[in-house]
DNA sequence: ACATATTTTTAGATTTGTCTAAATTTTTAT
DNA sequence: ATAAAAATTTAGACAAATCTAAAAATATGT
């Protein structure tokens, strides 16, 4: 049988970057994405996600329909994946070996996914022995594009009284990121919550002893699992 | 007394290819370099050198004389010892600790180097124990732009006979890289020459217990430090 | 259904970095 | 010193990625 040539097609910074943003949008097969969705995401302008619709459609990474949306192809999957695993591998490194906080990863990660090595990437993923999720609890996907994801539900959703252990955030900017800190509340915290204040939608919950009252927006921003 | 305002400038991959080609062949301050040697070493052609030649004296970083030739100024010194740290410490990290091979890590520090972070680059030097040479035994810049330049001399200008430790490569390819693995020379071995065959300017070199018999072609490309 | 609002695309311009071909300057050789 | 050769610059073009303004298509509300 002959082996499938894996065509090693060389995409530019900017090709990279909308197909990662599509996949984020959730245009992984199914759903048509908007050129406005992807626009705003991006900060550009629709004019400019209509010309690189074009040039994608074109490498047969994204299937595109005028005036309807855009979708990633199987390659476009594959390739969003790619980078995603470089980012998330690339946080983990940092965080892990040359300790930087969980707020400062994500713009250098930025950079470091479009570097072109896979041999540079599997090593950096056997040096930190295979992780599965980065520093925010969102999964890494494996070499072969393997991508599991994990059942978690946001805080807020809990019922009450119950608990779970916070696996990660939905909002990564530094600023709820250095939030979480102060209140040392991190990945792998047991949170209990105890009360859920009618007029605000506030909650009270306990962590180890710690009792403390969280505002909605921060509850609606953190994902815990529980145990059933 | 007010602390000098540093403007970290920003500049692009080509520019800082542009800056680091310009110091590699001679430009800091004194020579003027001739756009058609920047031209062959970058693998372009001149008229674009010329037009690079503009826009780096515009921003500072090069003197520029119109059919003379191109020097770096100061700013642009400290900005090619900047991105030469960079890529030799990037070196350095591929074959310490991701087990790379000395002829497998120039290209993609030819990536790396361009990654913005100081933090990071900083934190890579500390992993390593502040590392003095990279792989091919070239001295790595401080973060003040130090730059320690070991004595050393060419295998093939050393008296016969005498000897001296490998400090370093002059070709840095991996044809050459290769050629000295699989001979088992690398840095740090003894090297004693023994004798020079006139005809042809080859050489019988000791190392260790080994005899060999080296073309005049790897003894010019070969770097050793005598005890002198 | 049809007018209005919204979204999306097109047309044309801009910046960066490159090229080729032609013009200009400098260097070299007689 | 002057002609020929070599090096360098200029002029004009192109591809990539972006933008603004205008046109076209789709969606929305009554
Ligand atoms: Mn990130
Ligand atoms: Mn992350
Ligand atoms: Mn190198
Ligand atoms: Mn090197």
């Amino acid at each position: 049988m002959a082996a499938r040539q894996l065509t090693i097609i060389f995409l530019t910074r900017a090709e990279e970057n909308y197909i990662k943003t599509i996949f984020h949008l959730g245009g992984n097969k199914s759903q048509l994405i908007s050129t406005n969705a992807i626009a705003e995401q991006m900060e550009t302008k629709p004019s400019s996600v209509t010309d690189m619709a074009k040039k994608l459609a074109e490498k047969k990474l994204v299937n595109y329909i005028r005036y309807q949306g855009i979708s990633l192809t199987g390659a476009g999957i594959k390739t969003a994946l790619s980078i995603i695993r470089k980012h998330r591998l690339w946080e983990v490194f940092l965080v892990k070996k040359l300790d930087f906080t969980w707020d400062e990863v994500h713009e250098v990660a930025e950079q470091l996914e479009h570097i072109k090595s896979e041999k540079l990437i599997d090593r950096i993923d056997a040096l930190l022995d295979y992780p599965k999720y980065d520093p925010h609890g969102d999964p890494i996907p494996t070499k072969n594009g393997e991508f599991l994801v994990r059942d978690k539900q946001l805080l807020s959703e809990l019922a009450i009284p119950s608990s779970g252990v916070c696996v990660g955030v939905k909002d990564t900017s530094a600023a709820f990121l250095k939030f979480l800190d102060k209140n040392q509340i991190a990945l792998g915290h047991e949170i209990t919550v105890m009360e859920k204040e009618v007029f605000d939608d506030s909650l009270k919950i306990k962590i180890g002893e710690r009792v403390l009252q969280i505002s909605n927006q921060i509850a609606t921003n953190l994902y815990v699992k529980t145990e059933s």
